[in-house]
DNA sequence: TCAACCAACTCATCTATATGACTTTGCCGG
DNA sequence: CCGGCAAAGTCATATAGATGAGTTGGTTGA
């Protein structure tokens, strides 16, 4: 399976959009005879001292502004390498640059003959880097390269509610902000091992209620994304092993008491704003947490 | 501080070596007209269909080869880009998109102005790359940016044993191979909070006793790297919470059946071949293991 | 209708070169 | 002896171009 998305038709972006129409980072490059002009702005001297940052950086800088502004829907293609380096006055190779970043940070999808596309949270991103449970691999009978299992949610609650101190704090809101609170327990082999608690900043999620969270076609993030325009890009969890609460254990078919594993995820956004905290407790009797810190990297894109 | 490390007076290694002339990838790069050409070797068309992988990654692949050989030391300097370009008969573009992912991965480091040189295993990547436990971020008045603290490491046992099915897995050695077992208590803020249970491939470390170990001047890695010249550059954790067995609980002021934190690491050098298998114990009352997956990347240079 | 082909467009690889920033070294003059 | 300075070496940034590979859509011809 392929992580990638279609173009979802993009149409005639290409020639239209003078209104949003970048200024150059450097005065004018190629022979583009007379395109664009956009004269003033721009060009600082080149030997400049003090606020030499890279082109590329700044380009990248734009790109990821307009991203969390929303300039290209999820799954939609960027401009053309050889279009963003006219528009911003830099060559390709500095567009390249820019990119590569954003790519291997799973924020962009590259497609040789078709595209830069802005990564979209399909089952496979979810599996690959967001979802770290996996059936043990000490487990009976198991080939060491066995494809992931995509969790199945059941939702127990959605609710209203207000932050708490912690959830503030990680969330960066106000303690007593309005947020809302969702329960799902997930189902793996279809059997209960994970509980999560996902606590979102309510005016972040407009008009969304039980409804449209249970109706959502794919993932969490998905909906994040493609109803809100949010895109989670990053996580960060922290783990500890705690004696299990009556109320998970029911659900989770294990005695009060015993060991769970406890995880405290924040997920952000472009610029390291975050956008959810999640407490999840995983039974670890059949499955466990894996962290698989780059494996070199290039083999994702296979 | 920095990861960096001095070049180590490389010495005039400049116009020696005749005798490990690499050979070049294309042959004889210069100035089109007629390059072409390409007498015997190498030139697969370029329409070949099956063998067409990319310069810098056929590049990349000798330099790790080298690497995984000792022709530098950890520390020391890679020849210039300029002159890999010449030796392998690229340009100089290719050898940094070559070196460009060791560099991601860790396993190389570049110093604008001094060169690229073998990432070693300094207190700074331990901290950062391989050791993941850290003070509660809940603490009471922790500010969120603290320094991590270096564990110190309490030596309980070093002894000879064989390995087990699983470590024989993990390892790639057959069960019953002869390993080197050592048990260290690490402590954080002169606290017990760690328990690692390490085994090791006993011939991959010939004449490594209590003794050696115990004086190593840094890190465990670092000793892996400085004396036997193998370079733990990934490694794959595997989390659970279970009931802490009494030994452990003894050394760690827990009681027996509490829950602890359990992590089997397999740390892997070049190609992936795994080097050590660990199995260590966290305390997670005051601590937590954090996983803080690329924080987009870039900022660890700083 | 359909298959084959082709043109146009995309990203991917590679070359060649220029300039700047940074470090090290050694010279030179005080 | 020491401080300043210039030279040479290194990586970092940026440009311009050529070629290749993969995709898409339309034309063409059977």
């Amino acid at each position: 399976m392929r992580t990638v998305v279609p173009p979802s038709r993009t149409g005639t972006r290409t020639t239209q959009g003078p209104a949003r129409a970048p200024a150059p980072l450097r005065g004018r490059g190629a022979s583009g005879t007379d395109l664009a002009r956009v004269p003033a702005q721009a060009s600082p001297l080149p030997t400049g001292g003090a606020s030499s940052i890279p082109l590329y950086r700044e380009l990248q800088r734009r790109l990821t502004r307009a991203l969390s502004e929303g300039a290209w829907q999820p799954g939609e293609a960027l401009p053309s390498e050889s279009r963003l380096a006219r528009e911003h006055g830099v060559s390709i190779g500095t567009v390249r640059k820019a990119i590569d970043e954003l790519v291997s940070g799973r924020i962009l999808v590259r497609q040789q003959g078709r595209g830069t596309f802005v990564a979209t949270h399909t089952a496979d991103r979810l599996l690959f880097h967001f979802f770290h449970v996996v059936p043990r691999a000490d487990a009976a009978g198991r080939p060491p390269g066995s494809t992931r299992e995509m969790p199945r949610p059941v939702l127990r609650s959605f609710r209203r509610a207000s932050a708490g101190a912690t959830v503030a704090r990680e969330l960066g809101i106000e303690a007593g902000a309005p947020i809302l609170r969702i329960d799902n327990l997930l189902l793996l082999g279809g059997r209960a091992v994970l509980v999560d608690e996902i606590s979102i900043s309510a005016p972040l999620f407009p008009d969304l209620d039980r409804q449209r969270f249970e109706r959502r076609p794919g993932t969490i993030y998905g909906l994040y994304q493609a109803d809100y325009g949010i895109n989670v890009v990053r996580s960060s969890e922290r783990l500890s092993a705690v004696a299990c609460p009556a109320s998970i254990a029911r659900l989770l078919g294990l005695r009060a008491g015993q060991p769970v594993l406890n995880i405290r995820r924040v997920a952000y956004t472009y610029a390291d704003r975050p956008v959810e905290s999640r407490v999840s407790w995983v039974d670890t009797r059949e499955h466990e947490y894996l962290s698989d810190l780059w494996k070199t990297d290039p083999d994702h894109e296979r």
